[in-house]
DNA sequence: GTCTATACATCGATAGAC
DNA sequence: GTCTATCGATGTATAGAC
């Protein structure tokens, strides 16, 4: 037999970090994620302890592509059609978010809070949640929301409504059902407060014109 | 010189407790919640490792004393005077609950994440959570709010303004600003669904009585 | 790449002397 | 109550056979 050509060596590579990641997935929702034993790893793949620092450089770095690897799935599972009312769309975005993160407690746990001591992402694995970031943003944007505070205020609910989701009922929907009706109501207070601002009837200049 | 008084010793007991604790939560600050080491911990306080266990049973015995330690600080931070108008009242409370959360990460971190392997509160630390949470809902009560999922929404939006505060500006005020304005928000929407049930000019009877 | 074998420092926890 | 001594497990790392 001869030597596989380097890109195939490449994809078996890749496919064997994979294997391993899925296994670091299950062992950290049975035991916890910092409770992660390389050991028990190495077993659940059938290798030996040291085998694993051949795709892995240590337990942070197994983190890290842990990290990456749950913002691309995060990622992929919100990137799909939606419906064409910017205001729907954004609430079923919201919905999506919250259910995704009540589906996986360590997941969540992992890409969203900062728990395991020591870890801090590599840029190449923040650079897939900033994808997620900017998809998000962009839904927003639709929405009519693009001041900052009002971005902020809308990253801290949808974060608070899958907090409690996670907490407080793992795999219900208790916090998920309210997704739509949270959206419409910061969707209202930005509209008031624009209105506020720059009536819509009647027509007029705007207050304190900026020129 | 004779044996103390049982009082005494409970007494002096206790004062070694809360020592170790003090200790222990300055370790968490500087090294992370996760990663206080019991030798680092009983070094703090000179001790050697093995004479903690005569003051906490286990790791976990400790984590659970410094979540009973972390909710009475939560508690005695928030209870006093409030404006007598209960919509101020809810919205100053809130802005300190962030504030809470956003002076002391890991203490967040154990008080409202799960993220400690193995770690669940006894009954009697849980007991203190359970007071602070009756607080609050003294003050949501008195500001209107009482329907649950009114309520859901509410700590959904509490635990994501202090959670976009720790994890994005941690020891600043970007979220606590919004706090004002988010509890503003949400006794609105409230009050208009209320009305919209209910409408208070011109006086009529309700729709669909349940009766 | 994977293995065996080994090493080291650190960890939580326990036994038993004083 | 505090100590010394020790245990088993862990993460990390390396050397060297195949």
């Amino acid at each position: 037999m001869t030597a596989p050509a380097p890109d195939r060596r490449q994809q078996r590579r890749g496919a064997k970090r994979a294997a391993i990641l899925d296994a670091a997935w299950t062992l950290a929702r049975r035991d916890g994620l910092a409770a992660i034993s390389l050991r028990d790893l190495a077993d659940a793949v059938g290798l030996r302890q040291p085998s694993l620092y051949v795709y892995f450089d240590s337990k942070l770095d197994l983190y890290d592509a842990m990290f990456a690897d749950g913002w691309r799935q995060f990622l992929d599972s919100v990137r799909h059609d939606y419906p064409s009312g910017p205001h729907e769309a954004l609430a079923q975005f919201v919905a999506e978010c919250v259910q995704f993160s009540s589906d996986d407690v360590v997941r969540h746990q992992l890409l969203l809070q900062r728990t395991i001591p020591g870890f801090e992402p590599s840029a190449e694995s923040f650079a897939v949640a900033q994808e997620f970031y900017e998809f998000g943003s962009d839904l927003l944007v639709r929405a009519g929301v693009s001041n900052p505070a009002d971005i902020d205020m809308f990253t801290a609910i949808v974060n608070g409504l899958a907090h409690q989701q996670v907490a407080n009922d793992p795999g219900g929907t208790r916090w998920v059902r309210l997704a739509g009706q949270t959206v419409e109501m910061l969707l209202a207070d930005v509209q008031r407060r624009v209105e506020a601002i720059d009536p819509p009837r009647p027509r007029r200049r705007q207050r304190n014109p900026n020129h």
